[in-house]
DNA sequence: CTGTTAGCGCATTCAT
DNA sequence: ATGAATGCGCTAACAG
């Protein structure tokens, strides 16, 4: 029944106070405290007593500023993306931060306008997680962010990106080195790219940095395949890269690994007796897959908290970076 | 540098479109478009000309209601909650609502404190994932709920729990009697439960439908183990359950299943050979799974969307159930 | 159908 | 240190 009851207004507890809407107002809301101490105990119990919430829009407009920290992420099912939102939401509530989370499924337009209506509520911190597509045209992406920042947000980037803001990302080309110079030491000498997307900028990162180590062993990846970035991409590139005779497959993420390690069991092919396998991210399930993925580690959670600490920092050229290396396992014969 | 540069606002709209207030917030909110077509243009090109973009908190204060849907996680990270959190998401924003995700770690005070801060923002909608501890005193989060149905809010709990509040979750009875019944069938007679916590009402559902599947099979459970809900959780119980002899282990959810999975590897016992393993919730990791994990398939995408849809009905004693049937895999010698 | 005006709940300057 | 008054950006009667 009585639904729509109204709560208490900040007016209804200056009332119950018996004190001005203002002294109200400077108790409840913290500010520079300048209340006299019997002042601030009637207005707190007052508080509590009919149970005062401050209306934080309310809040918002008076100060032209609200707590709210937008997280932008491709798609949460993805242990990678749950993983830095993960960090996320924690950094931001232990900063007082209220976060919303939108899926972008990877795709610009959406982006566009979940960016468009959280502007609507003038956000502290824009947080945009995935990477971005490189061929697309990223101008109105772009300009719409530089709204948000002359609106006051502060914006960060994970992962790679060519926009004109702060961004955290893994080292992935130092992972990517190591993982490749690790496999060809290990023995490995055709080894393939199950390089994903070609236009996904963290995926031809990570691919590079194969590159990199293999050219540093004096080796050249028998096959680059590129493909979708899920796990049935991973099926479909294992398949074409063993087709092609590799006896080593060094995915750019876990999930497209873990489909290359599911395509090859189904074929009968054995890990890592024939074929290694390696990963990247490390996300829970590479340890626990059979064989145990080799991957490259990279702290997720604190991939995300980093992010907000970055975004709060208010510099836009930050470019932090955080650690990636080699874990190696049964996948790789180690 | 320009940064505190105040974006329009609508009284800036109506200056540049040449109307009044008024007629520009018609325009521009949409609301029973009443305004002539020669006027309506006009403000709409002056708004993109602009830049203008409505302060949602400004309306929400205005209107007395805001375009929220809190969402209240247990774990983002567990896949389970992850694609429950997809669903969310998905359905509120087709309804034009902004969720906002925060995470509960299962902690009743942070619930609560997250409770209390997002009721500031007077959300329309509330949701609850994750169940609740049957044990702890839940009166206090009661109250915070009621507070914001009275607010205004519609809330609804996914999963099974005590709250006086419209509830969407799966139909785990009935899935996992099937299942128990299926294991039974198989031949199976010595079978444990890997119970999870004792408190936390899904995985007491869970294991009673086991019960009731094994008892119409005309057989008792040779261990009900008690413990971590997590993967860790699941080795420690699944060894235990093998100390006492189980030849088919049931636990209350994939990933403690999958904990299972290893430990009995690294044990060298064999799966499905000498002991059976299931899993609940049929997550994407349980097909590929080695081998693949029997489980009880329950569409969480839309055990997030019908939470909303439901939420939405503003019904409070609305308790809509979603179907969970066996998927019977190579873990269970299918 | 359009414009005026009075709030919405709160923060804050300005006197006191 | 406290209170009265003004404004934040917007919506919703209310008149015209």
């Amino acid at each position: 029944m009585a639904r729509p009851d109204a709560p208490p207004t900040l007016y209804d507890l200056a009332r119950e106070a018996g004190v001005s809407l203002a002294t109200a107002s400077r108790v409840v809301n913290g500010s520079t405290r300048k209340v006299a101490e019997p002042y601030r105990v009637r207005v707190l119990e007052a508080a509590d007593r009919i149970g005062y919430r401050a209306n934080l829009s309310a809040q918002a407009v008076a100060r032209g500023t609200s707590r709210l920290a937008a997280l932008l992420v491709s798609d949460i099912v993805d242990p990678f993306f749950a993983a830095v939102t993960a960090g996320v939401s924690r950094a931001a509530e232990a900063e007082g931060l209220l976060v919303t989370m939108s899926v972008t499924d990877r795709r610009s337009d959406r982006e566009l306008e979940l960016l468009r209506t959280i502007g609507g509520f003038r956000p502290r911190l824009v947080l945009l997680i995935g990477s971005r597509r490189t061929t697309e045209p990223s101008s109105e992406l772009e300009d719409e962010l530089r709204e948000l920042r002359r609106a006051g947000a502060d914006v960060v980037v994970v992962g790679h990106h060519r926009l004109p803001f702060a961004s955290v990302r893994a080292d992935d080309t130092t992972g990517a080195r190591e993982l490749a110079e690790a496999v060809a030491a290990a023995g490995r000498s055709r080894v393939a790219i199950l390089a994903g997307p070609a236009d996904l900028s963290t995926a031809t990162a990570r691919a590079e940095g194969f590159r990199a180590g293999l050219r540093a062993a004096g080796l050249d990846p028998v096959a680059v395949v590129h493909g979708e970035f899920g796990r049935s991409g991973g099926r479909a590139a294992a398949l074409e890269a063993v087709g092609a005779g590799a006896d080593a497959l060094l995915a750019v993420n876990d999930v497209m690994a873990l489909g290359a390690l599911s395509a090859l069991r189904e074929r009968g092919i054995r890990v890592p007796e024939q074929v290694a396998v390696t990963g990247f991210d490390d996300i829970a399930a590479a340890a626990d897959a059979v064989p145990a993925l080799s991957s490259v580690r990279i702290d997720l959670e604190a991939l995300g908290e980093r992010a907000v600490a970055v975004a709060l920092a208010g510099d836009d050229s930050a470019a932090e970076v955080v650690p990636a290396h080699p874990v190696l396992r049964a996948s790789t014969g180690h």
